[in-house]
DNA sequence: GTCTATATTCCGATAGAC
DNA sequence: GTCTATCGGAATATAGAC
């Protein structure tokens, strides 16, 4: 969480109870359907004070998404290390933060993108400036593979993410993480630095 | 995106122009977002006419959904052959049907099940009991291990349609099918029949 | 800073005329 | 079969009183 400087609004965990209300409703109900009245009655405040702190949906669901995850300080921890364990490091973390308290962010962003295009935009810059650069940046491939690479590493860790927190498929929605990460691994590890048949 | 049916001469099918309208509506919207008063301009006619034919919105996505492709006439032909392609023919029918026109319903149901949990079980019940059974029945492999790996293959396919037809994530959105064959076929092959690390 | 009241828009569904 | 008219509800957002 970013330091406040400034103007503190209001009570100090008003804008927090909000936000964390947010994060919960658009994570279970995507943008769309997520309502404005409801995330101020879950956080037991008025409507229109909602707007007062953050202007308008888009710019509350901005500010939800904004706190929970920083892949600066976490990425560099997987690709510091022998280069054929990075498959498996990767995933481990990666369903770490999905389990996680933050992971509700991830899956608010995740349902939102599938029905609302500017989610979508945003969830795609996520994953190529802030994941799949810092990631493939340390891997000694050819360049012109790297956009493929990436994209096959986004879609098998999405399509883990959307069936163990959205579709909820079992038995991946409720198999241990390291049970996931014995047998994502080899595949990640082959989409970075494996062999690609053109 | 207009996908108007021009009338047909003597016979004006609009029973088939509001399902065509449904599926597109679904497939750009999602369930919720998409409405019935949309659907109905697009093809042409009056809400009313909708709720006439099709008596509830529920009823008119499962109608749309119904048409367009029949896995228990397609899954035969890739489970007859070799076991060590089983992969490969599965990721190729799976891309081509997504391609296809048929696969407007797919991105529908895709798209929906991500912010609507019936339709999330719809999806769930169409890839466990029309898909993955009729695909790990013909495997000899250990019983106790079809569901994870079933669940597994659903997780890259799923990610691939999302990453190609949703989240439009770049290579992979604009592909050749074959080029994504070739790469993530081993990954598929791997899940149905290779050994899983315990 | 907080809340009441409201403007505006859109939704699914129904009743009933032709 | 097709459409007009409407009901009942919920949404975002704003204006302005305390």
């Amino acid at each position: 969480m970013a330091r406040r400087t400034g103007r503190r609004p209001g009570k100090p965990d008003t804008r927090e109870a909000i936000l964390d209300a947010a994060r919960t409703a658009f994570a279970e109900r995507g943008f769309d359907a997520a309502s404005i009245r409801a995330i101020a009655a879950t956080a037991g405040v008025d409507p229109a004070l909602v707007h007062h702190y953050f202007g308008s949906k888009d710019q509350l669901f901005l500010a939800a998404m904004n706190a929970p995850v920083n892949p600066g300080e976490l990425i560099p921890r997987i690709v510091a290390g022998d280069r054929d364990g990075i498959g498996e490091r990767l995933v481990r973390l990666f369903l770490g933060v999905w389990d996680s308290p933050a992971g509700t962010a991830g899956v608010a962003l995740l349902r939102s993108a599938m029905s609302n295009e500017w989610t979508a935009r945003l969830l795609r810059e996520f994953l190529v400036t802030q994941v799949l650069r810092r990631v493939l940046d340390h891997l000694d491939v050819d360049p012109a593979e790297l956009p493929l690479r990436g994209s096959l590493v986004a879609s098998q860790l999405i399509g883990l993410a959307v069936m163990r927190h959205v579709v909820r498929l079992e038995p991946i929605a409720s198999a241990p993480a390291e049970t996931l990460v014995a047998v994502v691994a080899p595949t990640v590890q082959r989409y970075l630095t494996g062999d690609l048949p053109t």
